[in-house]
DNA sequence: GTGTCTGCAAAGTCTTTGCACCATA
DNA sequence: TATGGTGCAAAGACTTTGCAGACAC
């Protein structure tokens, strides 16, 4: 457990100081926040969740930092349809690849990773090909399946 | 193909009635300007054209509109993660199956309608197994890349 | 005639920006 | 010490809501 608490790995530091940027505390925060989640947390999750270990951090700051890791490729930032972005560290999403079921009654965001193999053999073959077509450089992409989860189903 | 400019398919107004609702010269506005396209129009793009047939029309009654037909179930309503919504005419989408690569750099939006054969394959599998596994009622989905356009890549 | 719809203006959310002070390298 | 970073408050962008008058059925 030393080392994975509370202390940040040893590549962030350099990652921020080769793009000439600083590790600082609350970006330390911030990242640890996101490193500890598998979910898809809004800049206010975030920003609840960062505002407990460090009480006097901003919401601006999160909204930067979120920005500055966005333009560094290394955060996903996504959009569900609520009006909100929702942002996940690239390196957590390798580890646990999945898409998103997302109800469009309440809300709710479903990941599911079944299907991976399958989906990954039909974009491997679509981003080679759309690259090359279209001259575009993907770096990344969003497979969202929207509809009625059974809970908002049963209502009905 | 008579009928199809200017005039209201007399389906319009029949599905309204069936709601409950009622069909206006706002709302046959509107929907014109979403059958006259097969681009993503954001609640202003729809606005602004909307205006120029009925200068009257205010942009309270697109965005009502707008949310009155996707909860009818006949416009897709779409995030492309530049904080506005995008729609679309389900009715229109499904005579051009496609999805976009995104440009996270101009925000350009590129259509593409290839590998449509390989995608209805691994979607309608996917489909069907996630409504069964996740008792999810899939209405709709969205396949999206993002990434650097041609021109955008040049400039650097 | 009744209940829905409309447009305006105001309010609400989420996000970005300006600025003076602070901290990292 | 020199930049870059921070937090606050204010502004901005998109969308929703309240309300009185207008309109479809």
């Amino acid at each position: 457990m030393q080392g994975g608490r509370g202390k940040i790995r040893p590549g962030w530091g350099g990652k921020f100081r080769g793009c000439g940027y600083r590790m600082t505390l609350p970006r330390q925060v911030i990242l640890d926040v996101l490193q500890k989640t598998y979910k898809h947390l809004s800049a206010e999750d975030v920003y609840m969740e960062a505002h407990k270990i460090s009480p006097q951090l901003g919401l601006t700051t999160v909204y930067r930092t979120l920005e500055l890791l966005t333009d560094m490729g290394e955060l996903n930032k996504f959009a569900f349809g609520d009006g909100r972005a929702r942002y996940e560290l690239i390196e957590i999403s390798k580890e646990a690849h999945h898409h998103h079921l997302i109800c469009t009654e309440c809300k709710k965001i479903i990941d599911y990773s079944d299907f991976a193999d399958e989906e990954l053999e039909f974009l491997e073959r679509a981003e080679k090909g759309l690259s090359k077509m279209y001259n575009f450089e993907i770096s990344n992409h969003i497979i969202q399946f929207y509809g009625i989860c059974e809970k908002c189903n049963k209502k009905k």
